[in-house]
DNA sequence: CGGTGACTTGACCTCTGTCAAGAGAAGTGG
DNA sequence: CCACTTCTCTTGACAGAGGTCAAGTCACCG
């Protein structure tokens, strides 16, 4: 379904049909990817670039002491890998978080349609400085808000843009991630990452069990998380 | 001049005169900006886009308690604000750490150009994409790395930034910069980056007075930092 | 010559990492 | 069906990195 795409795209503009159409003739079979399992290789070329339909699928760079810090966390609808079209080299890696279904489109492909559609190219665009957003949020939360602030601007994050692509339950949503795998997120170890976890937790902001995140104070976790939505760029406005 | 605009996108591929043409004839005037001085405010809706081209500026965000996050620093011949081409409303400010020196170009003519010229745009892109590049490094240096490392590899990144546009002289850089502000890109202590700083120096890997530093071992530098400057994307290919 | 801003240094304390071990759930093979 | 492994989560104890508070130095400037 490349459905979750364009419901992705149209979270920021109107997407007309002859766009649509445009999309769905360059967009490959969908596959299906493994948990664990590179989408993309740090270091790697690729000739193709990939959306990610169902899943969750983290950036991440290895240092070479071999910790892991995981650099961004990718949600259906996401175009995971498109700074690969114009960066060439991967200088960090993808990697499926979850049982993951991607769908992918040629480089030569994306060529053509910034010189045939350019208002799609510029959405495109569009998608990847909101991932560049969503970086410096996570800056900032890494550089002066504390660990239990940063993980409360997460949650928050993660079910905005969940929410924009149609993945919440009322307050709530799946997500398949251990705690190992949030700690190489927010940059903590595991036994802290966990502390913290219980911290909001115990204050009664979130629950969090059989993969599933429930926020039950969102007011409070918010403010916590001094959480603001705008760096989504979730308007419906001409781009 | 905006011969600085054309040596950084040289850094990435071949422009062409006719691009340059183009280039010239939407650049508008220069401007000089007094140190401090907010070039774009957050949460404004530029209707023009910002290349520096004299100074140092800084991206930033202010936390609710009122501490401030530089979640990037800008050198000559970077496009500051082309994110609000798209994203619209600034969900960050940009402040000019020395004197500066800007020229602005219309969003309407951005918009044409992404009709008439397809090749500059995706080089316009381009340079957002290494923003965000950038931005990925500084989540891993906050996440994974000791300060000492963190800073390390933030002056090895400027080295070979202002290298790539001919703003270094031998192993060292003008660097105007108060240790203050470095503690609001590093997210630390202005106590502790000091300290962090002295680290360096006494270990003779670095000179850095009279607002110069200078590299005095680069490979122990960038073997602290575990530097790899990939991430940059500085080769000349077709984009 | 006093004021201002940037840089230093010391003392102390807290947050977070590391090491270690245990509990619980889920899957595997005999 | 039961022993066994494996993975994830949890908890405790301790150490080290980095924050905060406070004070002093130094250069520059009106």
């Amino acid at each position: 379904m490349i459905d979750i795409l364009i419901r992705s795209l149209e979270n920021h503009d109107i997407i007309s049909e002859a766009e649509r159409a445009q999309l769905r003739a360059v967009l490959d079979k969908e596959k299906e990817v493994e948990p664990d399992e590179d989408i993309v290789k740090q270091g790697s070329r690729p000739l193709v670039s990939t959306v990610l339909t169902a899943g969750f699928a983290a950036r991440y760079k290895l240092t070479a002491e071999g910790s892991r810090q995981i650099t961004a966390l990718h949600v259906p609808g996401d175009f995971v890998d498109l700074h690969a079209f114009m960066l060439k080299t991967m200088d960090h890696g993808i990697v499926a978080l979850s049982t993951c279904r991607i769908v992918t489109v040629d480089h030569t492909d994306l060529l053509t349609l910034s010189h045939t559609a350019p208002h799609l190219t510029r959405l495109f665009w569009l998608k990847t400085l909101v991932d560049g957003a969503v970086h410096r949020e996570w800056i900032v939360a890494m550089g002066r808000r504390s660990k239990r602030a940063h993980l409360a601007h997460l949650i928050c994050e993660l079910f905005v843009r969940l929410r924009a692509v149609g993945l919440t339950e009322g307050n709530g949503f799946h997500f398949p991630l251990s705690q190992g795998e949030m700690a190489d997120v927010l940059g903590l170890s595991l036994v802290h990452m966990n502390r913290t976890i219980q911290g909001l937790r115990r204050d009664g902001l979130i629950s969090w069990t059989n993969q599933t995140i429930e926020i039950l104070k969102w007011d409070e976790l918010a403010a916590i998380a001094d959480f603001d939505e705008t760096y989504l760029s979730l308007s419906v406005e001409p781009r």
